[in-house]
DNA sequence: AGGATGATGGACT
DNA sequence: GTCCATCATCCTA
């Protein structure tokens, strides 16, 4: 049986994105279950994207970006952290929809010590990745398998989503493409 | 709370 | 040589 988040990551990650959010993301590297609800994330649409790492085209580097929808994308951000996106959208399309952000659910201890702190663990795109345990040797991994070290669960949907302009960037600014899960007004947080 | 800045590797001109 | 889909730390309030 195929994965509702199969079906959801062949569209368009403009549309995905947002849905994708409640989702899990589950790491069983070095024998340590990290559980981590997906609170934040963008939308990069390939060629028709500046932004995009895709949108000169495919290369060595993004080639997993146009891979079957639900392919594990890590590139080395500022020589120093690892960002992991999912691809998203027909294959050979270059879409994909990078994990900025969320919230710890299962293995808190193992993500203090990867991160070597204990406060600001997952709020970033760079944290994330090192929360989980991921590195370059995982790119092109199917996060839709089952048996996979790294994938992707179905989980709880957010009540409220806000769009916004991506972070970071220099060009394509104006596409509201970033996702992140917002509480009601008045709910005490 | 918020601005500045150095670290550091790979892709691209 | 320049540009980043960043983060931690240092500084001024």
């Amino acid at each position: 049986m195929t994965s509702g988040l199969r079906k959801l990551l062949s569209g368009s990650p403009e549309e995905a994105a947002p849905l994708l959010l409640g989702s899990y993301l589950v790491s069983t590297l070095d024998d340590s279950l990290v559980r981590i609800r997906i609170t934040e994330v963008e939308a990069y649409k390939g060629s028709d994207d500046q932004a995009s790492h895709a949108h000169n085209g495919r290369t060595v580097r993004n080639s997993p970006m146009f891979a079957a929808p639900g392919t594990l994308y890590v590139y080395r951000s500022y020589g120093i952290h690892w960002c992991a996106n999912t691809s998203a959208g027909p294959e050979g399309t270059g879409w994909g929809i990078l994990m900025r952000a969320g919230e710890i659910v299962e293995g808190e201890g193992v993500v203090v010590r990867r991160r070597g702190r204990a406060t600001d663990l997952v709020n970033g795109p760079g944290k994330l990745t090192q929360a989980l345990g991921i590195v370059g040797e995982h790119n092109g991994l199917d996060l839709l398998d089952p048996g996979s070290q790294i994938r992707l669960e179905t989980g709880p949907a957010p009540g409220y989503v806000m769009a916004t302009p991506r972070i970071g960037i220099s060009r394509a600014r104006d596409l509201p493409w970033r996702f992140v899960e917002t509480h009601p007004v008045g709910s005490g947080g």
